[in-house]
DNA sequence: TTTCGTAAAATCGTATACGATTATATGTTT
DNA sequence: AAACATATAATCGTATACGATTTTACGAAA
């Protein structure tokens, strides 16, 4: 049956709480990047054992947030400005061919859905909702590709750099240069566009690598 | 630092083995699709505790080869043909990009290794060691990318196919095309065509595709 | 026979405990 | 003071134990 979003969470247990929680406090910059994870810690902080806690972090590993070596712990995971790069070939890359999929079968459901998250982002001030909801958007044109897959993967990758985002990169002008380019890749998804809304992708997605570029170059 | 292929792998913990066997014998097919993976089966065979068995299968379940739902156990995943395709259509965008930023860098060294990777294959008998060996060669070819998270993202997806190219799918007429596609993709390389070298690799990866498509035709 | 309910068995989930490994502190020698 | 050795503390890794949940077996009622 395989992955998909639409399937049936029963309920989560501890690790995938604890692991949601990390993978929040990573995403958002309140955990840094090179900080020490401690198991203990952890375990203390949500007050389970370190077994759950263990599972969390192997799970946040596989997912690019931890790094972990053995018998000597697990730190929120280090990127370096090649590694931003690389994940912002790679999406391109891969909502191109979500776009390319999922054009052809979008309807007027999630037209609407991501206008209204639009609208949302239009008057959010706190970043890390921002942040969410910037994704959210992006997945709603993806969904009707039916490409599960990719667009976890994805998604991972957005979570890799988010708090690149978040902590080096937005300011007012960002933010709305970025909503007129997520307004015109919506026209550019209504009308069918298939080329056009690739293009206006990976001018979207561009924007945030020269900027970082720029912020090397200084240093 | 990052992921990494080069990274130093201190000494592994138990986890991490028996993630490693699981994998090779899911994989190898050893282990069916759908097929319960017990916790206390698994901690028996191995002769260690469910603790370790528990993180190797939420490492594996993050590779996409198991299936856990909480309570209820970890299954070996079940792949459909359209996820199959899915697969398949990633790799040949990230695999795409891999050569396009490694041929430019491609050294002797390289060259000299995917050669013999490829007489290794020609004499190989064992399809489990085969599949190995293919993935070697690809791997050897995309590695001065340098683009470590887009390899190791793409062997995870090559892991989640062998399966059904290992049961479904070789004979030696297709082995032997496989190896001429090799030494073509390998001479594209060399040649520092890097056009050539992607549409040769897209005939490659949609070979498998083709056949699988007819496979499902048939059912 | 089928359906339902209940009891038993199997399996999962995690807290606790403790050995193993690594990091830190302290003192000694050069 | 710097380098090394040793002791101590901190942390990781996992086996054991046991409660919680799910599955299975089995008998009763429809």
């Amino acid at each position: 049956m395989g992955l998909g979003i639409g399937d049936i969470q029963t309920t989560k247990n501890t690790a995938n709480l604890v692991a949601d929680a990390l993978r929040s406090a990573i995403v958002q910059g309140k955990l840094l990047s090179g900080q020490s994870l401690k198991q203990d810690e952890i375990a203390a902080e949500f007050k389970v054992s370190k077994i759950p806690v263990r599972e969390a972090l192997v799970q946040l590993q596989a997912e690019g947030l931890v790094s972990m070596i053995p018998s000597r712990g697990a730190t929120v995971a280090e990127l370096t400005l090649i590694e931003v790069d690389e994940i912002y070939t790679i999406r391109v890359a891969m909502e191109s061919i979500a776009l390319r999929k999922a054009i052809p079968f979008l309807t007027p459901k999630e037209v609407i859905e991501a206008e209204r998250i639009l609208e949302n982002i239009d008057h959010e001030t706190d970043m890390t909702k921002w942040a969410e909801l910037n994704w959210a958007y992006h997945e709603t044109l993806y969904r009707p590709s039916k490409m599960y897959r990719l667009i976890q993967i994805t998604k991972n990758l957005h979570n890799n750099v988010a708090r690149y985002l978040l902590n080096n990169y937005l300011d007012k002008t960002y933010l709305e240069e970025s909503q007129r380019q997520h307004r015109q890749l919506l026209e550019n998804c209504k009308d069918g566009d298939i080329n056009a809304a690739i293009a206006t992708l990976e001018h979207h997605l561009g924007d945030p690598v020269a900027i970082f570029a720029e912020i090397l170059g200084k240093n």
